[in-house]
DNA sequence: GATAATCCCATTTTT
DNA sequence: TGGGATTATC
């Protein structure tokens, strides 16, 4: 993009006054935005500190940032100050200079200092909130009956962050400003919802969808004696509407003791947070406001000439106010596009930009009500539409906005016209409408996207647009995404397993991950020579169950492992512990990163011992805490992420994967104790009772009503489904397995039985590095691992913890350097490990797995192995197998690895000369060796089998 | 054809 | 635990 078009220019020109920017995806919206914002600063009288712009994440706040320094006359130390932040990262920096006395503001005798911390970690909040609640109720016994009826306490740790992010703050004795009317809820608002719920259906003929939800009234349900029974609240069959009088009966309940217990719990709770010295994100925004709100100089000093907001369906009610707070003038531009609004979960207010002239008024005369704070005028509103997009293919744009009016279920009605008269359409700017919208099923849902990525790679009919110009697509084009992080991880799994270059990125539960497991295993072998610890890293070399069982019963551990052991027993911090597992096992990747990044961040503070390491993993799995994971980069692999994790990017070709359960159930929880929305106000879903002189939870059947009441929609669903498919720059594979979902169902492409050929892959026109080989099944069962057949005292051991049976390969260098990663040599071996990989022309495969089957015995048993190189020539298959010394005495294991390999690739490529070779680094000398035969490697298997069936069968 | 009863299945994540 | 889909009943 180099000059703005009309809709960009007018935004970039119009910087006086109040703009709402409708600014879909792809339409260069931070293009725009960071030009308005020069020609801004570009004023005589204006300086980068007189100008906000706010942005929801750190990075976007980042790239902003370089991208206007990018386009100034301004280098970058005049903006390292400059206020291009998120709300909480500003709320944050204004607490910090001026913010010492705001907890007064609320009758909170404490003080918020340099040194209070911002706790940003949520499980390390909700320990603390536990803490806190055990101490709560033995202060507040009065409060016992709440409790009785609260599962889990955190339950309330969350219904306060909602109450702070609408601006509901309590005070010593009561709740700050008109927050106790968001409590109380409003009445005739809710009245509306009731009666339009409550038409009669079908010209009449039907009953109201109210009276069809409270079909289930009372069902499995515990009422006391006092509640209307359900014909009563129904009437009888027949009646089509639920009585008019139910909606007043079902309101008006006494919440006067249920207010004063969420209050005390609030209030309590910052004074806690307070006094154990931290601020969490949403008190962050709560006491920056109520400071922003009563310290009027302050305000006034704050303010801002111009404010500027970037993704404003993401904002929640409370950034709204603070917005208006610190908008010194009218000059208040926002930009965002409703229909990528998908966080409300995270408190996003899309009403904020779908109702935001009814909003500005509203929260201006609340503002303004005992004080003139805000004194601009809120009005004219000017509205901007952006409505070329650089990013997709006119197909893809109009396709996308088919999401918008999909029906979720078969009963779930949409209101097209309405929907389409918010949309703003996009135009393309693409050059080449070069544009395939497809959708796969299979019940092998992985193996047919795997198949699906391979049919893409180089195929013509997918190109994509690259500079002005088409050309085939790679790896790196791709992108699955997917509605849970569940579906990507089994992909990455399946795609491991068939070489194929899959990467997530985002937030994944790091502890759960095979490499945190196997870390915690050996911290608890050598906290506790724990059998667990044991069991778990025999497992994963690969030892059968029968093996570990026997190996545990006798304490019998391999000699190796024990060394290994005793080397770690010799490390002094965890750290080092962690790093030396992750180099055995030759884990290198970004979850080992991430794991030691972790551990050494959490050392410090709370982790001093393997014993609290190892606490820590376990409450990280129990929990399934999140880190973020990124792809390496430069490495030409397909993205795997989340469509949450998506939003923002753009990719040539995405798959939307996992299309699957029947529906997704609709948003917004569906079982917390309290519930909290405008304009139903606070509610207690059940509530304890004792009028039968024992205690009995009863549930609340006015809550109940209530609840059915609650607009309930899927739309934040099909906004999720836009998202993702305005990712896409070209090409949108869709794609579900046996339960394809209604979405899938509806939208207007046909659907492909689509069977993966996991086992056919085909090389791209690119020298792809990758072994695409098809494995044949292992026929029978797997009873051996290599391990079996090497550790039986028949051959020499390898002690040198070089090349062991278990962990590292001293052989990445040569993976990475075929794999075309940008690794350079790090010593002699590596260097003529590269000289001997330049020397050769054609195909090179690197760390393959080979299963050969065997018939022992009459019994069919497959083995093996793993071979470094494959060298692959017209004529000639080349097996090689890197040797760093020639000292060593495993010569035997290396002759028998690349046997099995030997007979695999002679099945393969029968045409073709097979041969296996050991190359020595140390003196570059390569010795080909002479294969065992499959008749010997039988005999060896029969040889490992009587050592270890003495006591512990293999085979069943 | 409308209504009632029964079965089945359940997620995302930034500050 | 609650809603959609499915099946049974009015």
């Amino acid at each position: 993009m180099t000059a703005p078009n009309d809709q960009q220019q007018d935004l970039i020109d119009s910087i006086e006054g109040i703009h709402v920017v409708d600014a879909g995806a792809g339409t260069g919206k931070t293009f725009t935005v960071t030009r308005r914002y020069a020609g801004i600063i570009d004023q005589d009288d204006v300086e980068p500190e007189d100008v906000l712009l706010v942005t929801f994440t750190n990075n976007a706040a980042t790239e902003m940032k370089d991208r206007i320094v990018s386009q100034c006359e301004y280098g970058m130390r005049e903006f390292s100050d400059a206020p291009i932040q998120t709300f909480h990262s500003l709320c944050h920096d204004i607490l910090m200079e001026h913010g010492f006395e705001a907890p007064t503001l609320l009758g909170i005798d404490d003080r918020i200092t340099q040194s209070t911390r911002i706790i940003e970690d949520e499980t390390v909040e909700q320990g603390l909130f536990r803490e806190f609640i055990r101490r709560f109720m033995d202060d507040h016994p009065e409060h016992d009956d709440f409790f009785r009826a609260i599962t889990d306490p955190t339950e309330l740790l969350g219904l306060i962050n909602q109450l702070a992010s609408k601006g509901v703050f309590p005070t010593a004795d009561g709740w700050y400003r008109n927050g106790e009317r968001h409590l109380d809820g409003d009445f005739e608002a809710f009245k509306s919802m009731f009666d339009e719920l409550n038409e009669p259906q079908n010209d009449g003929n039907k009953q109201s969808r109210l009276r069809y939800k409270l079909g289930r009234y009372g069902h499995e349900k515990c009422f006391l004696p006092e509640a209307p029974k359900k014909a009563e609240l129904r009437g009888s069959r027949g009646t089509k509407q639920v009585p008019a009088d139910v909606a007043r009966e079902a309101f008006e309940e006494d919440r006067e003791d249920l207010k004063q217990f969420v209050h005390d719990v609030y209030y309590e709770y910052l004074s806690f947070a307070l006094g154990r010295n931290y601020l969490n994100f949403g008190s962050l925004q709560l006491f920056a406001f109520v400071l922003l709100c009563e310290d009027h100089q302050l305000r006034e000093t704050i303010e801002f000439d111009y404010v500027m907001i970037d993704e404003f369906q993401d904002s929640s009610e409370i950034q709204f106010k603070l917005a208006l707070l610190l908008a010194g003038t009218h000059n208040l531009c926002v930009v965002g596009d409703w229909k990528q609004s998908i966080y409300s979960f995270q408190y996003a207010a899309v009403e904020n930009i779908t109702q935001f002239e009814s909003r500005l008024n509203r929260f201006v005369r609340e503002l303004n009500a005992d004080y003139e704070r805000i004194s601009f005028s809120t009005s004219p509103i000017r509205e901007i539409e952006l409505i070329e997009n650089y990013r997709s293919t006119q197909s893809i744009l109009d396709f996308s906005e088919q999401s918008l009016v999909t029906p979720a279920s078969s009963t779930d009605r949409i209101d097209t016209e309405a929907v389409y008269d918010r949309v703003v359409s996009l135009s393309s700017n693409a050059t080449h409408e070069n544009s395939q919208i497809e959708a796969i099923q299979h019940e092998d849902e992985e193996g047919a996207v795997l198949t699906k990525i391979q049919e893409i790679v180089g195929n013509e009919a997918y190109q994509i647009e690259d500079d002005g110009e088409l050309r085939q697509p790679e790896y790196k084009d791709i992108a699955v995404l997917t509605r849970t992080r569940d579906f990507g991880r089994e992909l990455l799994t399946v795609a491991e397993e068939y070489d194929l270059p899959l990467a997530y990125e985002g937030g994944i539960e790091l502890f759960r991950s095979d490499q945190a497991k196997l870390l915690l295993a050996w911290l608890r072998i050598l906290e506790s020579d724990s059998r667990r610890g044991w069991a778990a890293v025999l497992e994963e070399a690969g030892y059968s169950l029968e093996e570990v069982r026997h190996i545990l019963g006798h304490e019998a551990y391999p000699s190796n492992m024990q060394a290994f052991r005793a080397e770690l027993q010799t490390m002094e911090t965890i750290g080092g512990i962690a790093e030396r597992v992750f180099s055995q096992y030759g884990y290198n990747g970004s979850y080992a990163d991430v794991l030691l990044t972790t551990i050494q961040s959490v050392h410090n503070s709370t982790i001093q011992t393997r014993g609290d390491l190892i606490r820590f993993i376990e409450t990280g799995i129990d929990e399934g805490s999140r880190h973020d994971v990124h792809a390496i980069a430069g490495v030409n692999s397909v993205t795997v992420q989340t469509i949450h994790a998506a939003k923002g990017l753009e990719h040539p070709i995405v798959i939307l994967a996992n299309m699957n359960s029947r529906r997704f159930p609709p948003s917004g929880g569906s079982s917390s104790a309290i519930t909290f929305d405008d304009p139903i106000g606070l509610r207690q879903r059940k509530q304890y009772a004792d009028d039968y002189g024992y205690p009995h939870i009863h549930d609340n059947w006015r809550t109940d009503v209530l609840r059915k009441c609650l607009p309930r929609g899927y739309d934040e669903e099909r906004r999720l489904l836009y998202v993702a498919t305005t990712r896409s720059k070209s090409h949108l594979v869709f794609s579900a397995g046996e339960n394809p979902n209604t979405f899938l169902e509806e939208i207007p492409v046909d659907m492909e039985a689509y069977s993966p050929d996991v086992q056919e892959f085909h090389d791209g026109e690119t020298t792809q590095s990758h072994l695409q080989i098809s494995i044949p099944t292992p026929e029978g069962p797997v009873g051996h691992s290599p391990h079996s057949l090497m550790n039986d005292d028949v051959f020499e051991k390898v002690e040198d913890g070089r090349g062991s049976e278990f962990g590292t390969r001293t052989h990445e260098f040569a993976e990475r350097y075929v794999l075309g990663e940008a690794v350079e040599p790090a010593n002699d071996d590596e260097r003529h490990i590269k000289r001997f990989i330049d020397s050769l022309d054609g195909d090179l495969r690197v760390e393959q797995d080979a299963y050969l089957p065997l018939t022992v015995d009459s019994e069919r048993i497959t083995i093996y192995g793993i071979v470094d190189l494959v060298h692959l020539q017209p004529e000639t298959v080349d097996i090689i197998d890197f040797k760093t010394d020639r000292s060593r005495l495993a010569e035997s294991e290396y002759r028998k690895q690349l046997s099995i390999y030997y007979h695999v690739l002679t099945e393969w490529f029968p045409e073709r000369t097979v041969t296996a070779s050991i190359f020595y680094t140390a003196n570059e000398q390569q010795v080909e060796i002479d294969p065992l035969s499959k008749n010997e490697l039988c005999d060896l298997v029969k040889l490992a089998e009587r050592s270890t069936t003495e006591s512990a069968p293999i085979l069943d």
